[in-house]
DNA sequence: GTTAGGG
DNA sequence: CCCTAAC
């Protein structure tokens, strides 16, 4: 009825597309995962962090954030590199300050003398070490890539953190590699105040020292929208723990099963649910010159018991600015446990420890996440992906997620719409810039600041509530001695361990239809048909990755309901009624085309 | 992973 | 914008 080539629809201009529609497998243009062996992350050392961050929260001493005097006395604790020794006799030396009201232990050593473990790495054997709050670190990234931080980031799940009895250090190298610029702590502002990071005695600088810095694979595609997704699919949600053995251990819930399901839908969810979400959530920025505190001490005020702090200060009349992060702790928002009530809290850390090394046992990525959006481009500096400015506290997350489940990113593609075209002529022609510009010059990103002052603050109700604490760990099975048979007198491991209203069941940022947007929509529609969302997509937003497919599905649908209605009735920005038009026409062309 | 549709 | 069934 309807030839595809020029044929008229009714409406003005409207002009019949013939676009055939590629078969689905060459549509396809999304490399399918591919496992990276490289870099493994050790499971032991995120479960030291995640007990750090668990004691942490546990522990009466706990730093409350209520006060920066309070906060001032937090344990510091200084990895010293001494770069004149010659290699073999290099040490670590660890400084710990713990406050003396706080019972809870920290990362205790003196000096530690490397000794190379099987990984080629080096460990450092510290008595006493344990593990009681988290580690964290300070990083001065200057201007550098996202890669960089990535990379960074990822040293510090690796690196800084303690394992029985043990500082585990992937590469004495790595371990001190950011010179002067790296500092461990705990849960600490600097004793003096000050915020310079080149006053930090940390590290010596390891610019003479070779950098060999292990490859790292581009940050995953995987973004929270996906994660949030599985996370909070029926199969996740429903996943109980079916049986508690009666003989009173604990049973992992579906992570000691990994790899075990016939199911590949089901399996291939499960690699996804392990994604551990690590969350910046309180991202604040301090004007260094532009008057004094802003925002310096709301992050411990304000902020509450954020388990990370990310300062961002500018120097007027420098070169470069800083962007400094403070990651304070780990977070692995989601985890399922079922115990029995018998269970001692020894052997509850053990399954912790056990699900953690299944959810970790292929190494993890550490991804960077601006305003809830995977910056998937590594190539990126913090300041073209936005990270340098405009930051709400909410901006700049990190998600942590096992190597095995991502999907790697295929080169970005170039949509030849209107909007792209639109944007491209202020592409620099770097390509390393091109996203940057293009998403600075999509009418897309307006909304952001009208959300930079929100604080979303859903990250409170932590309820992970399974205390592992290394040197626990070694108690012995309890459970058949008559007083942890009581419940009286000991209340039962909870069943059910389920972090609440994780950061990843956060609802993306609204952000309105552009009339531009529209239009590139509206275009892409009347060529591509109302049955291709995917095309579409890439037709009219390219790589924009905050417009998916079923976001674009979605607006059609609202924009033919807008355009049914009364202009009276319409909401938000106002679409000109000539696209309105082709919207009803393309909605009729296609419509009556399906149909037939 | 995509599409379609209800919420 | 979320969620999910169906493919």
């Amino acid at each position: 009825m309807f030839s595809n080539k020029g044929q008229e629809y009714g409406f003005r201009g409207y002009q019949a597309p013939s676009v055939p529609r590629a078969p689905r497998s060459t549509r396809r243009t999304c490399p399918i995962l591919r496992k990276t062996s490289d870099g493994k992350l050790r499971p032991f050392d995120i479960l030291a962090s995640v007990a750090g961050e668990l004691l942490l929260k546990k522990d009466a001493c706990s730093i409350s954030h209520s006060s920066s005097t309070h906060r001032d006395q937090y344990p510091i604790l200084e990895a010293v590199y001494d770069e004149k020794l010659p290699d073999k006799c290099k040490t670590l030396e660890l400084k710990p300050s713990i406050p003396e009201n706080c019972g809870k232990s920290l990362v205790v050593s003196e000096s530690l003398s490397p000794k190379k473990d099987q990984d080629g790495g080096f460990e450092f054997n510290a008595k006493d070490a344990s593990v009681s709050s988290a580690i964290g670190l300070s990083l001065d990234v200057d201007n550098r890539s996202i890669s960089n931080l990535v990379d960074e980031r990822k040293k510090l799940s690796k690196d800084v953190l303690m394992h029985d009895g043990k500082f585990g250090c992937s590469s004495y190298t790595d371990m001190c590699r950011l010179g002067n610029q790296i500092k461990y702590f705990s849960n600490k502002r600097k004793v003096d105040g000050s915020d310079d990071g080149e006053n930090w005695s940390g590290c010596t600088p390891l610019s003479s020292m070779k950098k060999k810095m292990k490859p790292f694979n581009s940050v995953p595609r995987t973004g929270d929208r996906r994660i949030r997704k599985i996370l909070a699919s029926k199969f996740w949600k429903n996943s109980k723990l079916k049986s508690t053995r009666s003989d009173g251990n604990l049973k992992i819930g579906h992570w000691d099963r990994i790899g075990c399901y016939r199911d590949q839908r089901y399996r291939r969810n499960f690699a996804y649910n392990f994604s551990a979400i690590n969350h910046i959530k309180n991202f604040y920025i301090r004007g260094r010159s532009s008057g004094p505190k802003k925002g310096g001490n709301k992050d411990v005020s304000e902020y509450g018991s954020s388990p990370l702090k990310v300062g961002h200060h500018t120097s007027n009349g420098r070169k470069y600015s800083h962007v400094k992060l403070q990651i304070e702790s780990f977070r692995i928002p989601e985890l399922f446990i079922e115990v029995a009530e018998t269970s001692t809290i020894g052997s509850l850390k053990k399954t912790v420890m056990e699900a953690l090394s299944a959810i970790l046992k292929d190494g993890a990525h550490v991804g960077v996440l601006l305003r809830g959006e995977i910056v998937k481009d590594d190539r990126k500096t913090l300041l073209h992906s936005g990270i340098y400015h405009d930051n709400p506290p909410d901006a700049l997350s990190f998600i942590l997620e096992p190597k095995s489940s991502l999907a790697p990113q295929e080169s970005p593609k170039l949509p030849n719409n209107a909007l792209t075209r639109d944007a491209s002529h202020t592409s620099t022609g770097c390509a390393a810039n091109l996203d940057a510009h293009r998403e600075a010059s999509l009418p897309l990103t307006e909304s952001h600041g009208a959300k930079a002052g929100k604080l979303i603050e859903n990250d409170h109700h932590d309820a992970a509530s399974s205390v592992v604490d290394e040197h626990l760990m070694e108690s012995r099975d309890l459970a058949a001695t008559p007083a942890l048979r009581n419940r009286e007198t000991l209340p039962a491991v909870p069943v059910q361990q389920r972090v609440k209203d994780s950061v990843i069941s956060q609802r993306r940022v609204r952000r309105p239809f552009s009339v531009a947007e529209v239009e590139a929509l509206v275009q892409a529609v009347e060529k591509l048909g109302t049955g291709r969302w995917r095309d579409v997509k890439f037709q009219a937003f390219g790589d924009v990755e905050h417009r998916t497919y079923v976001d674009l599905k979605d607006k059609w649908k609202t924009l033919v309901h807008t355009a049914r209605i009364s202009p009276q009735q319409r909401r938000g920005e106002p679409i000109p009624q000539e696209l309105l038009d082709r919207v009803l026409a393309a909605h009729a062309y296609w419509s009556h085309k399906q149909q037939m």
